[in-house]
DNA sequence: TCATTTATGTACTGCTTCGCATAAAAATAT
DNA sequence: ATATTTTTATGCGAAGCAGTACATAAATGA
């Protein structure tokens, strides 16, 4: 045998689309707002196997946010190395959050909207330490990406901002944020897309 | 008499005193993590009062959003005029803001911090419509009001800036709203107002 | 004084919450 | 076949939840 299967009773659903939907539902309703029995009843696994493959209620929210936190990570590395200008990258990088935040066909299904770190986690943050320290890494590791993105193109002299790499990466984290929570809010795709694109031309000056 | 009272009974809380601790309570705790037993027992107001005067929980939380937007409206305004310089002006709004969001002596209190509106009410307003539309018009109203300030400048011909003042405006109030979430995961006050200032400064040009 | 009006305090209802205990089911190892 | 291991299913239990009914208290009006 090339796979040796585990030795007791197999799992009926697969455990990463369960994170998935459970993802989703947090990010719809709130960390506090969702129950474990809605949880269960989407993903129709029992209460039990809920706990016993991915914890409490709090275990599955953070395993959610560092899954959302590492998937959003990955595409914009991805969008960053496929353009060699900073600006396009950059554009890249902010119209495929723009699409995760607010999708197009987001009339029709209903969807999560915004960002599900920054519009689910501060809520929580106020009263729970644990939580608050997740959101502080997902945003540094946003601020950091945006200065070792900026920091690059200053070296091969692409761009020559007025501010230090540093808080450059911060304004670029900061734009990325507060257009999260607009999208949030249900501002449309285009006008999001228009405050994208002119907030990078005009940080990176 | 000059000032004829009410009928019966009188109240023995100071309505907006209580609405204060209430909405501090919400900040704290987000909105569906906060109980009305926990608003009973710190406001000490047994629950049929609360409900008599300030109705059900969603309207509480709907009534603390729309004070907390009037006082930093306000706050907003004043800080504006009180300057002629507009960089000065946004400086002073964007300072005393953090001072909001980051009090100096929260190490010892452990206040609420960040914006009460754009870190609770993201949450809800997945799930919830008229949440939802509190949370774009208080976002909708910054934005406005940055924009207004621009344009009295460019006017003034005090700046110059290459995006419209529309735009302009988008991207102060973004820069707000990032902080915002920045502070209620615990970044230091020195490292918003660096930023604060720089972004100003960036976005002004 | 006595009716009227408003606020308060107690206690309740009906429901939901999270977490777990226990037993049955489905796989492998020997 | 039998023992072992893991997952699944049922359902419990103690606590918490939002909201309300009802009696009492404290004020005013007449």
């Amino acid at each position: 045998m090339s796979t040796s299967r585990p030795r007791g009773r197999p799992r009926l659903f697969d455990k990463d689309d369960a994170l998935t939907t459970i993802q989703r539902i947090f990010w719809e309703n709130g960390y506090s707002a969702t129950s474990l029995d809605q949880i269960s009843a989407e993903t129709k696994i029992n209460r039990p196997s809920l706990y016993a493959t991915f914890g409490s209620k709090k275990d599955m929210y953070i395993k959610c946010l560092e899954h959302f936190a590492e998937m959003m990570g990955k595409r914009t590395e991805a969008a960053i190395l496929s353009e060699t200008d900073i600006s396009r990258g950059l554009e890249k990088v902010f119209m495929q959050a723009m699409e995760i935040y607010r999708p197009k066909a987001s009339k029709s299904d209903g969807g999560p909207m915004g960002c599900f770190v920054t519009c689910t986690a501060p809520s929580e943050a106020g009263a729970d330490e644990e939580i608050k320290e997740v959101l502080k890494m997902v945003l540094d590791k946003i601020d950091q990406t945006m200065r070792e993105t900026v920091e690059t193109a200053i070296k091969d002299q692409k761009v020559q901002p007025k501010q230090t790499a540093e808080i450059t990466g911060n304004l670029l984290g900061c734009l990325l944020n507060g257009l999260s929570l607009r999208a949030r809010s249900g501002t449309s795709r285009d006008e999001l897309e228009l405050t994208a694109k002119a907030g990078i031309e005009q940080i990176l000056a």
